[in-house]
DNA sequence: CACCCTTTCAACCAAGAGGTTGACTACCCG
DNA sequence: CGGGTAGTCAACCTCTTGGTTGAAAGGGTG
């Protein structure tokens, strides 16, 4: 599994947004977060893990009671993969419109001529995720 | 199941992650989808729907060729959440400077003093996720 | 109408995720 | 050293997920 999608499938859960939600207000230990949520000690460890695992977590060693810390840079990744694919919609849309615009002119130009419905698809995509 | 953990588990997948990708190239109909990929039209079409009750993906009705649509929007959902918790962590961290500042402060002051080690912890987090 | 292509539904299966209980290790303090 | 608290591991259960095959609708076009 990929790093993008074990962030995003540690955020898919409910009950591991609620505990990024809280470290951000500060560091915390296990049980601490465990008195917050009504399953037993172990489940919130697992859901830990999950969250370590994505690196959106991290425990430095230490002492008995260790704090787990949030990692926001984490954040950035999704935030790169959103926006490239955001851009690439919206220039899309730009191009279409140019599109639509040097149709509209072409008609207002020779005007009532045959339909021309050519779709102008079918580009190969490049096919990089 | 929540909107928000709906779109992450969504995203969560590469093979979705992937269909995201290419409809932001162009919409494009089911089994446009399925050539790209190595499992057979009903595994694509079931990913499709996880895309679509997600809302990341729209499929107008119509004539038979139905093209799958890429709805960007959704994508600021994620940004709002992950932009939330990243500024609290940052104002935090911010804090954090400001009174161990504060410390250092003091002790050039009165040079020497007894070790005062009070943990500003515990300020209850007002629960929401 | 009959055909063909696209889309959709349904039943089934293996693996994974979220949760439980129970036991075991690690550390701190008296 | 002994006990208590915090953390961890392991086995088990159930429900969901990603995938399969097989079959049924939908809807243009000859």
């Amino acid at each position: 599994m990929d790093r993008l999608s074990q962030v995003f499938a540690a955020l898919a859960d409910e009950t591991r947004r609620d505990m990024v939600a809280r470290l951000a207000d500060g560091d915390a230990t296990v049980s601490q977060l465990a008195g917050s949520y009504r399953m037993t000690l172990q489940a919130v460890y697992k859901h830990l893990r999950v969250l370590e695992h994505a690196g959106l977590v991290t425990r430095p060693p230490g002492p008995q009671p260790r704090r787990v810390h949030l990692e926001v840079e984490v954040f950035d990744l999704m935030d790169a993969w959103t926006e490239r694919y955001r851009r690439r919609a919206e220039q899309r849309y730009r191009r279409l419109d140019a599109v639509l615009a040097e149709m509209r002119d072409e008609e207002s130009q020779h005007e009532q001529r045959g339909g021309h419905r050519g779709r102008p698809e079918d580009s190969g995509h490049p096919d990089d995720s």
